[in-house]
RNA sequence: GGACCGGUAGUUCAGCUGGUUAGAAUGCCGGCCUGUCACGCCGGAGGUCGCGGGUUCGAGUCCCGUCCGGUCCGCCA
């Protein structure tokens, strides 16, 4: 008698008595025969309880979906002349001989393979959504990639080093999860955004090369990709600079999607700026699978009386921009309208379009409203520039620059995936040459694009004479239109972090408060060092293409930031409150 | 903080312009069936229509508020 897991069973051990431990996948009855699809993580066998075993018909009679029971039995091929084309369970099938339930189970709240359950239900119950095949899949494919990881970085000499989870609050950056002090009262823990401070203190401490798969935690509003905590691969090395660092961590993801996914991504990935990506694309992370552009065309219109176009063109803040959808012509009033709604959340005014219906027409084969406000030299520049052909839809964007990148940007994506425009490819970049700066209108001051303790590809200098034109010396990896992980050169000077503070707008008070444990370590001797940082969950989202970061969580939380397995958050009891000494203010009632 | 979509049987959904006793499929319960695999057949139970208020002779349906889930904007150095 020998133990397996269902899944394991194969043709091998036909004749063999075996014993099968699983969940009770469905259960059949026809005449006295019954049959049970046992199911384990590995997968499901078919065992059949003959009906000349009366016990044993007794038995199998009160099995029910979901309980979980052991069944000894021999194994045996499957009666060919019963197996039709379309069998799920195989060709092996074990003939029940002893049946013990283990643990029975009401009745599930929702079928195994139904689709389309409500998220609310697959989260309270995410015990039982978890034994569902996609799922197993998924947290399997996220097993292998956190073992393949591990095992590249021990084998390139990275050392694993824990870092605190209770550590100090960085005002700068996203809102932080506060844990009260009980030993210091009125004082508080923040759990990390990153480890960002401490894995660069660990390269001043000598361990040159650093990784950690790493929980981090932004209490921010969620997103399809975005969770409270997630899970981060965080790197960092002394003595690589950038093309170092991007060389070993591209090697990492090429033979991890290699390894797991039996995928070659291109060697090297191709490198774009950040200037190009936002140009050509309007995004910092471009989906390359999509095979459209913006064009800028400011130049053509900065004359035209369609003071639309011609304001953004004249402007230096401004562009104006087309965006070819190759065949979009199709598209009807009604789906346009959508489109421009779609920019309207990005702050567009509009959406001016062209519908080419026949491109040798001139005028004539041109369906839009705008038509009439522009030159025939213009309109055959524009069709020109875009290399339109008949059956094209060119659409517009003009305004602000951020807002034109945003919109079009996003627009692009959308029209992809509506229009199926999206090549099945895995599409790696390196997106380089970060500003250093961006300016923040809302507070009048620079912010750090990256984060402040990035170094700048220029010199102190140049940074402190113009911010605004400052490159970083950080850099983004991007797969498929997602940002799979992002890391940089970091400063390691004191008196070039001090003065990048300073820009910020950060006094020298004000650092030491919040970073002065960073700038005292700076002056004992820091190697120059660089790193970056995956997220892990996005990684794992796409190699499994879920369409959400909850499906490759085992316990994620809603969009509020809840638990609907525990019920997370929850109050806690006067008792403990009194301990932190913390008292909860009521809300004041209404009227 | 804002926009939009959804919430009806255990589950997934339908329910028109407000009108009799709110339906289907599946699941569940009982019975029949000796090789099924979406088995089949017969029968049965199962609903505060998310919650609160309003309009109306009458509300699942219309209006207001609210809660929950989701997508997105803001936010996420």
């Amino acid at each position: 008698m020998r133990s397996h897991y269902c899944g394991q069973v194969d043709e091998n051990l036909v004749d063999q008595e075996i014993e099968l431990c699983g969940w009770v996948n469905r259960r059949r009855d026809h005449g006295g025969v019954i049959f049970v699809d046992l199911r384990d993580r590995e997968g499901i066998v078919q065992v059949v309880f003959d009906p000349d075993r009366a016990e044993m018909f007794a038995l199998a009679e009160r099995i029910r979906n979901e309980y979980v029971i052991k069944v000894k039995g021999r194994v045996r091929l499957r009666d060919e002349a019963v197996v039709n084309a379309n069998i799920k369970t195989g060709k092996i099938e074990v003939l029940g001989l002893e049946l013990e339930v283990l643990n029975a189970s009401e009745t599930p709240p929702f079928q195994l393979d139904d689709e389309g359950v409500h998220e609310d239900n697959r989260l309270k119950y995410r015990y039982i959504d978890l034994r569902r095949d996609e799922m197993q899949q998924r947290m399997r494919m996220r097993t292998q990639v956190t073992s393949f990881i591990r095992r590249f970085m021990e084998d390139n000499g990275f050392w694993d080093i824990e870092t605190p989870m209770l550590t100090r609050a960085t005002p700068e950056g996203a809102r932080d999860y506060l844990v009260p002090s009980r030993t210091h009262q009125g004082e508080f823990f923040a759990l990390p955004q990153s480890p960002q401070l401490f894995k660069q203190l660990l390269m001043m401490s000598g361990m040159d090369r650093y990784y950690q798969i790493v929980r981090c935690f932004r209490d921010e509003d969620l997103r399809a990709d975005r969770q409270p905590e997630f899970t981060q691969v965080d790197i960092e090395t002394s003595f690589m600079d950038e093309d170092q660092v991007m060389q070993v961590t591209e090697e990492l993801i090429r033979e991890l999607f290699a390894h797991v996914l039996e995928v070659a991504l291109p060697n090297p990935f191709p490198r774009m700026t950040h200037a190009e990506a936002m140009s050509r694309f309007g995004s910092d992370k471009p989906d390359l699978r999509i095979d459209m552009e913006l064009v800028d065309i400011g130049d053509l219109m900065d004359n035209v009386e369609f003071k639309v176009f011609s304001a953004p063109a004249k402007d230096p803040n401004g562009r104006l921009v087309v965006l070819r959808v190759p065949q979009g012509a199709s598209l009807s009033r009604k789906e346009i309208d959508g489109y421009t709604d779609f920019v309207g959340r990005y702050g567009a005014k509009g959406l001016a379009w062209i519908k080419v219906n026949d491109v040798a027409a001139g005028r004539e084969g041109l369906q839009s409203p705008i038509v009439k406000f522009l030159p025939d030299e213009a309109l055959d520049a524009i069709l020109q520039r875009t290399a339109t052909e008949t059956g094209d839809l060119l659409f517009f964007g003009a305004g602000d620059a951020k807002m034109v990148n945003e919109s079009m940007g996003a627009l692009r994506v959308q029209l992809g995936h509506d229009l199926n425009m999206i090549a099945r490819e895995w599409k790696p970049l390196w997106v380089v040459d970060f500003p250093m700066f961006e300016w923040n209108d809302r507070e009048e001051r620079w912010d750090a694009l990256h984060h402040p303790f990035t170094a700048p590809s220029c010199s102190l200098e140049d940074l402190q004479k113009n911010p605004g034109e400052s490159l970083s010396r950080a850099y983004d990896m991007v797969l498929n239109g997602c940002e799979l992980g992002g890391g940089s050169v970091r400063i390691h000077n004191a008196e070039m972090q001090q003065n990048v503070l300073k820009i910020l707008g950060i006094g020298e008070q004000e650092a030491e408060d919040k970073f002065g444990f960073l700038l005292n370590a700076l002056k004992y001797g820091c190697p120059p060092h660089a790193g970056l940082a995956f997220g892990l969950d996005r990684m794992v989202m796409l190699m499994t293409g879920a369409a959400s970061i909850r499906d490759v969580m085992a316990f994620p939380k809603t969009q509020t930031a809840a638990c609907l397995l525990t019920s997370a958050p929850s109050e806690v009891s006067a008792a403990q409150l009194k301990e932190l000494n913390i008292r909860i203010r009521k809300p004041v009632a209404e009227g």
